[in-house]
DNA sequence: AGCACGCCGACT
DNA sequence: GTCGGCGTGCTC
């Protein structure tokens, strides 16, 4: 042992730290004399890590090394340096995101990683303004001056993104986006094809936008006795309470959390708000700034990075105590938080799908729980599971409150189901996207000068190409899935993976000219609109067109402006914003979704539903609501139609419990991927092998467990089961059983018992590792969406 | 995750 | 005969 000063308290000479990889593992370092007593929890470290350089994050000091530790003094090496004076990690958000990596067997390290801000390093520099490009010459002018002096590839191909884009973008984004450098820009402005100018990167989108109208100011009396029940729970400071705010679409939750939030600040305490990515619009943005002033940060997708490191730095340093964000915002360095408030809880976008996985709903819950707060889960359609917790008895985890009326008494939009079998009898056969009914609907709703809104499901509706003499379906080179055809671009393309190729004039395999071109994506559905009625001014909002940082907000604020006569997309368009002279909303085959291999299918198509049918009729008309299907009597349309959350929920609820589902079981998916099937494989028998050992140990280890008989709720089997076991299903191929060129096998775990589950998947990763599976390979997903 | 080491095909 | 593919193993 080195000898110290003694008169000083011995400052730790060891560090634990976690790295931002997939390991498990914590790595001990040995800290410098000079840089110790400056180390703390949650410092990032710059660390010597094999051949390279590494950041970490110190979880635990030590004086000395450990007795128990079989690390070897002498193969240490040392901190390299302490990045940040003070810890950005506050100890709050050390423990919150180890709880998180524990609780969905993820990576601590990836973990924090993720709650800090992205784009930490980004330069100083910051440009709040930015050059843009713009194309000067029209397409014939081009064709002539070109013949004069060729343009090189590079070129045309600026050119010809740029006219794709509406003739403007961003410097950098063509540089990204065409790969090139800066030169050929530069060239095509010294030959006066395009013009290079400044623009505000910030141009504020609200500029033309009416401000929200003021006078929602008084509480209806329901909205008046939530926000009673949250300030109540609030007076008690420090006492964890959970609410499930159920209010109907239009009810005014999100008055109620302005007023919590409000109660909150009162109390001297901070408020945490988590929206849903889409929600964040600059209106909404706007409103809070209004409300809260500089108290409020924003953590917004759309954000630079510089601006988000900013918001993110004023929280850390205290001046903002109002944090409003999507997702990762659950990790905001508030202090001293007093309500966390989850709005749309459902929404599918708080989940994260790539490692590290997490629900930042669930983590939101847990802070709370964690820091003695008040959390408010809000939604017109809550999830199962949330309802389920809130029902009173013994699941009685949130208190329920409910919002029944529409603000200034406006009705809901009167919704009716068109069976589109007898709309394809009634054609002769023919292949119809659009109802008779809903384009006379359309027709008469741009009479009266109203919106239209259309959603539809891509993925379910997309066009694919079929044979008609041979029945081969077109497929992706890398997925087990047919290739979407995209008529703009002439390519099939896969909507998985991004593989492209030229859509073929004749069959690949029987060479039949007789090829097919089924179902109608949102991109045809735009032109089929566009041709029936031509009068109208049509957007469509979808993942391919809304790659462009406020293409999105400006549609938005264009249609909520009355620029715009309709509305097509996808989900996005479903959800959240208000657009007063909406008084009709078509949907068009979202209920594909419903053979999806989903457990929550049925859920998610009701919440769709329920959702966009909120959209109509928002303003002082009501509206209407036309919905297309081929299962008119499925229940998730049966009570979206009627807009009826508790019959939905009776009939969902049974399903579960009788196949074992979520709320009633706790399930883990472990997928198993590998380009060599026999690999992956060989991989998953281990693991399984592994999973059965170690269900055995456990059942073994676990003290009398009180059997109980579940037969009549499991259908058929009638297993026993103690509430602790946990059941092994697989490995069986995945949904899609090939992706991206790998195979992918699933193993999925059900138990009663999250700790069971827990327990039982750490003991067989760690055994599966050591019986030679490769782990690379191996990816585990808690409470997984997608199920065989 | 990276990055090295190590063993089998098409090229100066 | 070498350059380079990615399979396997390790990182305090």
């Amino acid at each position: 042992m080195p000898a110290r000063a003694a008169k000083n308290k011995p400052q730790p000479a060891y560090v634990e730290v976690v790295l931002p990889i997939p390991i498990r593992r914590a790595f001990t370092y040995r800290i410098p004399e000079p840089m110790r007593g400056q180390i703390k929890l949650g410092s990032r470290l710059r660390l010597p890590f094999g051949k390279r350089d590494i950041i970490g994050y110190a979880i635990e000091l030590h004086d000395e090394l450990p007795q128990d530790t079989d690390v070897d003094e002498t193969k240490l090496k040392n901190v390299a340096a302490v990045i940040d004076d003070e810890p950005l990690i506050t100890p709050e958000i050390l423990k919150l995101t180890q709880w998180t990596a524990d609780y969905y067997a993820s990576f601590w390290g990836e973990m924090l990683k993720a709650a800090l801000p992205a784009g930490l390093h980004a330069e100083k520099v910051r440009a709040k303004r930015r050059k843009a490009v713009r194309l000067l010459r029209t397409a014939d002018a081009l064709v002539r001056i070109a013949s004069e002096k060729p343009l090189t590839e590079q070129q045309e191909f600026i050119i010809e993104m740029l006219r794709t884009n509406g003739g403007e973008m961003l410097f950098t984004e063509i540089i990204e986006q065409a790969d090139v450098g800066a030169s050929p820009i530069n060239t095509l402005a010294r030959r006066g094809f395009v013009e290079v100018y400044v623009q505000d990167v910030r141009r504020d989108p609200l500029r033309e936008a009416e401000l929200p109208s003021r006078d929602e100011l008084t509480l209806n009396a329901e909205q008046q006795i939530a926000l009673d029940e949250i300030a109540a729970a609030l007076k008690k400071d420090g006492e964890y309470k959970a609410f499930l705010l159920h209010g109907v679409t239009g009810s005014g939750k999100t008055e109620v959390y302005v007023r919590a939030m409000q109660a909150a600040l009162d109390g001297c305490r901070s408020a945490l708000m988590l929206v849903p990515e889409i929600a964040l619009t600059p209106v909404f943005s706007r409103r809070l700034r209004a409300i809260f002033g500089k108290e409020v940060a924003i953590l917004h997708s759309n954000l630079s990075a510089g601006e988000r490191y900013d918001e993110w730095r004023r929280i850390r340093l205290g001046e903002a105590c109002v944090v409003i964000g999507t997702r990762s915002a659950v990790f905001a360095p508030l202090e001293n938080i007093g309500l966390v408030i989850v709005d749309e809880e459902h929404d599918a976008s708080y989940r994260q799908h790539e490692s590290p996985f997490y629900n930042a709903r669930d983590v939101a819950v847990m802070r709370a729980n964690m820091t003695g707060a008040v959390v408010v889960l809000g939604s017109a359609t809550p999830a199962m599971e949330s309802y389920y917790n809130a029902q009173a008895g013994k699941h009685g985890k949130y208190t329920y409150l409910h919002l029944t009326t529409r603000i200034h008494g406006r009705s809901l939009a009167d919704a009716k189901l068109i069976d589109m079998r007898e709309v394809f009898r009634a054609a002769g056969g023919k292949d119809v996207a659009l109802s008779p009914e809903l384009l006379t609907a359309i027709r008469e709703t741009h009479a009266r000068g109203d919106q239209v809104i259309i959603l539809l499901n891509r993925r379910g509706f997309s066009q694919f190409v079929l044979c008609r003499t041979c029945g081969e379906t077109i497929k992706c080179k890398n997925c087990d899935i047919t290739l979407t055809f995209h008529r703009r671009e002439n390519k099939l393309i896969c909507h998985y993976c991004s593989y492209r190729e030229q859509s073929p004039r004749v069959c690949p395999k029987c060479v039949s000219e007789y090829l097919y071109f089924v179902g109608e994506g949102t991109e045809n559905l735009e032109d089929q609109l566009k041709k029936k009625f031509p009068s109208m001014r049509i957007a469509r909002v979808d993942r391919d067109t809304m790659t462009r940082r406020g293409e999105l907000d400006q549609i938005l604020l264009d249609f909520q402006a009355g620029r715009l006569d309709m509305l097509v997309g996808t989900q996005m368009i479903a959800k959240g914003h208000d657009f007063p002279n909406v008084t009709l909303v078509g949907v068009v085959s979202v209920d594909i979704g419903l053979g999806l291999p989903d457990l929550r299918s049925a859920e998610r198509t009701f919440q769709l539903i329920t959702q966009v049918a909120g959209r109509s009729g928002r303003g002082e008309k009501s509206g209407r609501v036309l919905i297309q299907t081929y299962y008119p009597e499925h229940y998730a349309l049966r009570h979206a139609v009627r807009q009826d959350y508790k019959g939905f929920y009776a009939e969902e609820i049974r399903y579960r419990e009788r196949l074992a589902y979520p709320p009633f079981f706790v399930l883990a998916s472990i997928m198993i991927k590998h380009r060599d099937l026999a690999k992956a494989m060989r991989n998953a028998t281990i693991l399984r092998r592994s999973l059965d050992t170690a269900v055995r140990g456990r059942a073994g280890n676990s003290e009398l467990p009180a059997l109980r008989r579940r037969g009549d709720t499991d259908s058929g089997s009638g297993w026993l089961v103690d509430s602790s076991s946990v059941r092994t299903l697989g490995p069986a191929p995945a949904s899609l059983s090939r992706l991206k060129n790998e195979y992918r096998l699933q193993i999925i775990l059900k138990s009663q018992s999250r700790r069971a589950l827990r327990e039982t998947l750490d003991i067989a990763l760690l055994g599966a590792e050591s019986l030679g599976c490769d782990m690379r390979s191996v990816f585990v997903e808690i409470d997984p969406v997608n199920l065989m």
